[in-house]
DNA sequence: CGGGAAGTTGAAGAGCGTCAAAAGTAGTGG
DNA sequence: CCACTACTTTTGACGCTCTTCAACTTCCCG
């Protein structure tokens, strides 16, 4: 399985020679550099390295020394766990202005692979935390993040030990049609580009499970299966109302 | 149902009239107070009050504005997040050092209710918050609990989406047997303080299955039920081996 | 085109939930 | 001290949702 390549300073583009390639990000806005004056850019962007990876690739492993820090500039990034046996839990999916590498402890606690090609800030961790030290407002904002998560994930928690089938794929639908929406994309035909298998690793369900329920939700009229992996939620107040219970 | 009394410097008990009366905390160590030295607890001792809960006491609901953060100096809390049909989510235990209004939001993204006698340090969120601009240190442990809980949010997804009542069960007991030895109290004969119903809703099991599960661990020699909500863990490998899958 | 992965659909079965009732436990007051 | 009540826990019978196993179809990329 392969890892990614370094490309550094290719992600995002640069502008000029002096100024910081972080200027032109358009995401800059939603993730932990927006805490940052745009003069302080070039502190973060000396200590950055870009990263491209493919579909597939893994970014690290669950048990592997935690070295760095990410933020995730374009593509999909799953994070999961093992059970020995093989049995797998997607803790989350990032998108662009996500950060990765909060949840570590040393090792990384879980595996990040990249679903769609991606761009990634790294960070040596070491060196982030050095920046942080001189940033307070960047380690603010980063507990604020954490925070966040926290309060996702137990929504995570929520769905996985109280809801039904249907009522998971309504909340999965209706929470990624939010995240685009927040990264100002459109929100309704809303792109899925995980696979049956990694929505029900997020889930807690089986491939099967997931693709009779889409099937049902379509046949109600629900939703409709487009292609190039697009769902059109074509009753948002209905799923709104099955998501929540 | 009733809320909290506070109980001014009352918790922990005072030493000396000028001495901080978290000098003569027990768990001041795993608690992000540990971050500060003793010549600073005074710092901490002027924004804190002291709070005392009795079992079912609510010490606030999901909903509420996040006005404070606490400490459990004592006993033991639930977190809980409520489908609108009554469904309930157990998303996590607060024991003594464990630090309470994290995942917040503005507004609390969860109830907190107490299961025993409690003690509670509690700090207005922003005086908390302005605490922590003077004591990065105190930050930065602060970032660290919060990566530890995310940690524990995906082992509890894993749980959650992936594991058999049998293995959840397992985990349950040996999640709660480390962590009473981490504040110094034995490990084995373990006390599990919370209902049938509450672990139901911590596991997303029913009580029955919960019950059914404990006698059938019971009669195959892994646990013994022993009076006063104890367990004991006979089996400590076989039952780690369940547990991890 | 062709081959492999991803997705769909069907039939049967297991695990856990639901409903119901009994047994145990704790707190209260005569 | 014991009866009374209310709650928690246990146990049983049955049913349903989701899983498992299997076959088939569709999609995608070289």
């Amino acid at each position: 399985m392969p890892r990614y390549n370094i490309v550094p300073g290719a992600v995002p583009r640069a502008g000029g020679a002096g100024e910081s390639p972080c200027a032109a990000c358009t995401i800059r806005e939603i993730a932990v550099c927006g805490a940052l004056q745009s003069g302080e850019l070039r502190a973060l962007t000396d200590i950055m390295d870009g990263i491209s990876v493919s579909p597939g690739d893994v970014i690290f492993y669950e048990g592997d020394p935690a070295r760095y820090v990410f933020n995730v500039a374009a593509g999909t990034i799953r994070l999961s766990r093992l059970l020995p046996d093989g049995r797998r839990q997607i803790t989350g999916f990032l998108f662009p202005g996500d950060f990765l590498g909060l949840a570590y402890d040393e090792t990384y606690t879980y595996s990040a692979e990249a679903i769609e090609t991606a761009q990634l800030c790294r960070f040596s961790r070491a060196q982030f935390e050095t920046l942080l030290d001189g940033h307070p407002r960047m380690e603010r904002r980063l507990l604020g993040m954490a925070s966040n998560e926290l309060a996702t994930a137990q929504d995570q928690m929520v769905l996985l030990g109280r809801k039904t089938a249907r009522e998971k794929l309504a909340s999965f639908l209706l929470m990624l049609s939010r995240r685009a929406e927040r990264r100002g994309q459109r929100a309704d035909p809303v792109r899925v580009p995980m696979t049956r298998t990694d929505i029900g690793d997020y889930l807690g369900l089986t491939i099967e499970t997931v693709s009779r329920t889409f099937t049902a939700m379509r046949k109600s009229g629900l939703i409709e299966l487009q292609p190039e992996h697009a769902v059109r939620l074509l009753d948002f107040e209905e799923l709104t109302a099955i998501a929540d219970g």
